[in-house]
DNA sequence: TGTCAATATGCGTATATCCGTATATTGAGC
DNA sequence: GCTCAATATACGGATATACGCATATTGACA
């Protein structure tokens, strides 16, 4: 884990969005952070992989649904740091109303099929 | 404070290495942190001024020299932020070596005159 | 096998970032 | 006022990044 590109990882709003929703979530997949974040498909699938790529995020294939989730073997300090980050800010708007946006959502495919 | 341009001021391995030194030391002046890094100087004035304009760091004129710390007034998520990074990360390099070379730096100016 | 839903990628373009080099600014001291 | 040391900025070029749009891939299921 590069020190650089985890915060590079962390310097766009939409990849801090999807941050703040997997921090807060558990796990979700893309046409939930999609749903939630208001944004096309492709946009959060791109920014998704460049998380994937830092390291930040890992996918979990369900079937047609690939869920994403904070990468467990995240080193200490990038867990720290998230939560650091979380703690202060993800009850302020734009993150906040990713939340509820989310719980929000209509006909949310349930991850309990695949745990 | 906007979170994505403040990961995007650490998004750079020169600039955390000046925020590394500058947590470990408290203020330093450009051309301490030009020679601990072993850069040219116009280089490290250019990433002092993203830092600044991010308001990660504040400058202070002391005569002829400028001297930077980390803000003071940096919100408490981004101040845990930066101290998560340091514990897990200042003490490997290149962090690690350059507060080796500032500690060697000859004819070092002394900050004491302007405290 | 064919189709559909979910997800990923290719492409072209606009913009931002980083760097090296040269030069400008600013304050101290004579 | 002149000069020097410390710091900042301007300029040009190479590279990276973000986006919209179109399309490819993958797995489920009839």
């Amino acid at each position: 884990m590069e020190s650089p590109a985890f915060f590079r990882a962390l310097s766009d709003e939409t990849r801090l969005r999807c941050v703040a929703l997997l921090q807060a979530e558990g796990q979700l997949c893309v046409c939930e952070l999609t749903y939630a974040l208001g944004m096309e498909q492709p946009k959060v699938s791109r920014h998704l992989a460049q998380l994937r790529q830092a390291g930040v995020v890992e996918p979990r294939r369900c079937g047609t649904w690939i869920h994403y989730r904070l990468h467990p073997e995240l080193p200490p300090w990038a867990q720290a740091v998230i939560a650091a980050w979380t703690d202060g800010c993800a009850g302020s708007p734009p993150f906040s109303d990713d939340r509820r946006a989310l719980h929000a959502m209509p006909n949310r495919p349930e991850a309990a099929r695949c745990a």
